[in-house]
DNA sequence: CTCGTTTTTTGAAACGATTCAATGCTCTGG
DNA sequence: CCAGAGCATTGAATCGTTTCAAAAAACGAG
């Protein structure tokens, strides 16, 4: 259908050889030839046959990003601090969403193991370890992100979850609350298991605070005004007086159903804190409170990790942790 | 590196094209011999290499979405709607984030072109029409989303934005409005000079009514925060009393600046009324008015069009238009 | 047991690029 | 004028699949 490297040589007089020669080691060939061919490459639109390439060279230029909530503002972020990187560096990403699937996480695995991309950027939702490391064996590197690997068999860029979950519940028990409510879930989800532990670190070290835990089962708005209209339902001596949401979706929902309550204030009667302090947690209804995440300086710090390794692939697995950071605003 | 379907033939005692034949027509394969193989596959962890059975077959089983703000939810929306309808088709999704670049644009063109993909599905940012005629002539059709072709030359799958600036403005001039404000920008974008010219239709119906435009560089909250901080500064006779936002991003950013400024309430002193109806719009500080577009049904329909195409090429461009309907909150 | 038919399997030829040893040039110094 | 060095160019081999004509095997009917 298109035009191949055949053509173009045919149209410049020389041989395939030396078309793919202008394509790939232009100093190798004599100017005027270069200047010959590529007028021929204009002319005929040719566009090289990035399968036919990657057959014959072994490795594509085409990174995938692997991640479980899209829609998530914090993983957009983190995609456009890849994607900057990766330009840089001669490199594509392409973005695969698995919306909290451990089927579809399989899924793109597969694909891009068929695809043999150059390497893998993945915030795993499901357990892939051992997938991952099987494609490594294959030469395909993988670097986490926003979480560690389990043993050390992967490089990780993450944050401090529970620091994070730490300061977060310091600062609501610095304002005098002590009845804490955890909202988020799957338990199973490290990011939601660390802050949750962070948060328990600073309970227990509260005297007579206390933490309860409120189970959701994605960390989605939808699922925080789940839990926001029990909260509001319950008896006001059982409720709560502060929230710490494992991250902003959640925390919006929460503030919505609070909010559409009308009977209870943020942060009056409940006060708010989320995590990853996403654009919109500054237009929320009551601004919101958040826990700081670099997520694009982390996008971009794990496509270089990732790069290396490709290149490199004897190096041994780097862990690095970025320290998460309160911004406080309204909601508490 | 990894096992090729010639090492399968050889475990499995068959010849390679016996093998090919499991893969792909398991009917023309005794049933012995298709468990052989796949036995075969297992023991060795053989996995396709796609960049092979494309080069032989010709197509591949990916389309390409490709978006002007991944972090836009609109965006997001519709590429899960995109995703759910391809993964019912067999196909698979990968999504590029053009960051309201041309430049950034036209590489992943190119990059897709060089990938060969099944098809594309594009929300345009700059002039790109000629670019995928050219594609479409290599056997890659395309379909645009949120946009129309300028001349019938594409399927297209899009909202009557002219349609939704004018409910918008209309609905403002019901609650007593007279000074509108348009923001948006750039004006070359569709989709904004679309709603801005329903707007002006609306206005020009009503006696006594002016629209006023107040340009931006972006659809996003940044410039929608900074236009509302000008806004702000506006002696207050020459000053809105309504403003219609291009997106719900910049209205959420006006929001954020009046609210800030405490001078300004919304919806007393200016009502503002946003456009796409994401969810944060639900969780906004004042919880916004919007226009919605069914985003990822739009998505679902782009893709269905998009398949349809690539296996009938000759098919006629088909042009599908949804209504959008008005969303009242409190902000308007 | 043979012949014809149907089903299953084979093996070589593509697909379009890259690579690299071999060849063809053009100079330069002696 | 020639040998030798240094570039520029060539063209065949290769990557891992799919495809398809042809061979082989299996089966049934006579």
């Amino acid at each position: 259908m298109s035009a191949s490297i055949k053509d173009v040589a045919a149209q410049a007089g020389v041989s395939v050889g030396t078309v793919s020669n202008v394509l790939n080691h232009p100093a190798r060939v004599s100017p005027s030839t270069v200047k010959r061919v590529q007028r021929a490459i204009g002319a005929l639109g040719f566009v090289r046959n990035d399968a036919a390439r990657q057959l014959r060279a072994g490795a594509s230029r085409t990174i995938a990003l692997i991640v479980f909530d899209a829609a998530n503002p914090f993983f957009t972020d983190l995609a456009r601090g890849a994607e900057d990187a990766a330009s840089a560096e001669g490199y594509s990403v392409v973005l695969a969403n698995t919306s909290e699937s451990d089927e579809r996480e399989r899924g793109y695995l597969y694909l891009f193991e068929e695809q043999r991309v150059r390497g893998i950027l993945i915030s795993p939702y499901g357990d892939v370890e051992d997938r991952l490391a099987a494609l490594k064996g294959f030469g395909i590197p993988s670097v986490l992100v926003d979480r560690v690997s389990e043993n050390e068999r992967f490089s990780s860029v993450s944050v401090d979850d529970i620091a994070g979950g730490f300061i977060a519940v310091e600062h609501l028990l610095g304002l005098g609350r002590r009845k804490i409510g955890f909202v988020g879930g799957p338990a199973g989800i490290p990011q939601v298991r660390d802050r949750r532990q962070g948060a328990e670190k600073a309970v227990s070290a509260a005297p007579g605070a206390t933490l309860d835990i409120f189970g959701t089962s994605a960390t989605t708005v939808l699922e925080g005004r789940r839990v926001g209209e029990i909260i509001v339902r319950m008896a006001p001596a059982e409720r709560p007086d502060a929230l710490f949401a494992a991250n902003d979706l959640v925390a919006l929902g929460l503030l919505q159903a609070l909010v559409v309550s009308g009977q209870l204030t943020v942060p009056h009667d409940i006060a708010i804190v989320g995590y990853d302090d996403i654009d919109f947690a500054t237009s929320a209804i009551v601004p919101l409170t958040s826990i700081r995440q670099p997520s694009a300086l982390m996008g971009t710090t794990a496509l270089k990790l990732l790069s290396n390794e490709a290149s490199h692939p004897e190096l041994k697995p780097q862990r690095i942790v970025f320290q998460p950071e309160l911004v406080v605003r309204a909601s508490a």
